[in-house]
DNA sequence: AACAGTTGCGAGCAGTGCTCACAGAATCGA
DNA sequence: TCGATTCTGTGAGCACTGCTCGCAACTGTT
């Protein structure tokens, strides 16, 4: 109970998990979900075989541990580029930048954005704190549209998240933390579309359906989030 | 040479292939793509194992079939909406429903759309006709957009479309086919963006991604829509 | 020095995709 | 009608997968 936060044990421990889950990410870049094989993963990093369930359950388990790194590793990405932008950045502006950090992150690494949006791998089910990551991915669109004024287009969505927040305690504290009181409908429809949003030129893009094809995502994106910007009447 | 133009042997050939592609569905169905189990299969079809290499080349064949067929599938189910519509709907009110045909056809078979437009399964190669068969399922939505006028957000995307065309004889022929000339730019855009507003939505949503939100798809996707009419100014 | 906890290994099980050599049946040509 | 060719199916086998078990060794603590 005494000084030391982290037995020498434990400290190779942490780190020979941190190595077998780098081997694994290079192994998913390389080949997708299914070319992560514990065999060689053992083989890789010296050990052999049945050892590497000494340091995770399963291969599921492994999976699981990567989709949650991929999801903290983009909310800080999103987060970084929102920080980064000026007090007085155009709501507009925002979105643009949010839009484009995120597509970023995700074509500069495809197997991981496929990992945590794509395919849901077999019989896996998602760890329980996925929605806390994805919000926090999306709670820097939030202030975005605080105080837009949705047109007819988009006015039902904004409906409907009334009385979901109503009814989701976690979903109104998340929103009220990004956004003054009273928008909290308006902010949670823009940023549930510009999940879709995302996704629909992300996904798309990431999965190679774009490939010679004569249009790239950063134009589809901005095009995307431009429209959102004017269907809430944003500057 | 004369008469029969299927041989009693080449019948039954189609039937069992057949047969393997409704078991394999059916797995598909069950576990997603790593469920679909030449060995499995064989036994229930009542083969036995390498047998199944006479009707498939390999499992990646069995899955690209199904891939095709989904694909065909897809677009027969868009055309039907769309052949269904009185000649005098509105541009606005033709997207709604050819969209909801879309999404109508993912929602009842999951499995199917995350086959086409999910993540690329590992080793696979698309088959060169799945450009044909993405034209297929969107050749539909072009018409809506002739005569559109797009907005400032949407115009990159038009003016991007315009070199696009240019350079691809397929694409220019196939906007040529569905539209008047003129309008091949603003359509082709229109149609892309309708293809990645399709997938935001849908991707999710067949991913599992708002279980347990409060919104559902039907909305989100009419809204999308509605936002995307007003973008390119339609009635 | 003795004890417990941790880590690793080898063997083994069940399952996968796929190849091979071989046997039987259906089909076609003479 | 007979013979040859083609097609269809089988069992054995290879290499790989995830995963479990029992046993040995090594580590840190008492």
């Amino acid at each position: 109970m005494s000084g030391s936060r982290l037995s020498p044990r434990d400290r190779y421990r942490e780190q020979t998990r941190a190595e077998i889950k780098e081997i694994a990410l290079r192994q998913l870049a390389e080949g997708g979900t299914t070319a992560v094989a514990l065999t060689r993963i053992a083989k890789e990093v010296g050990l052999s075989g049945p050892a590497l369930y000494r340091y995770f359950d399963s291969r599921d388990a492994l999976l699981t541990d990567l989709i949650r790194d991929a999801y903290t590793d983009l909310a800080a990405a999103v987060g970084a580029a929102a920080d980064a932008l000026p007090a007085d950045t155009s709501p507009r502006a925002r979105l643009r930048a949010l839009a484009a950090a995120c597509r970023t992150w995700a074509v500069a690494q495809p197997h991981r954005y496929l990992l945590i949006e794509g395919t849901p791998v077999p019989g896996y089910s998602a760890p329980p704190d996925t929605l806390d990551s994805a919000r926090a991915v999306l709670g820097p669109f939030l202030p975005a549209f605080a105080g837009g004024e949705p047109s007819a287009a988009v006015r039902p969505v904004a409906e409907q998240m009334r009385t979901w927040a109503a009814g989701d305690a976690a979903v109104a504290e998340w929103a009220a933390r990004h956004v003054p009181a009273g928008d909290e409908a308006v902010a949670l429809a823009g940023a549930v579309l510009a999940w879709t949003g995302l996704h629909g030129v992300i996904g798309l893009e990431v999965a190679g359906q774009f490939a010679g094809m004569g249009h790239d995502g950063a134009t589809l994106l901005t095009a995307q989030f431009d429209a959102l910007a004017d269907a809430f009447g944003l500057r």
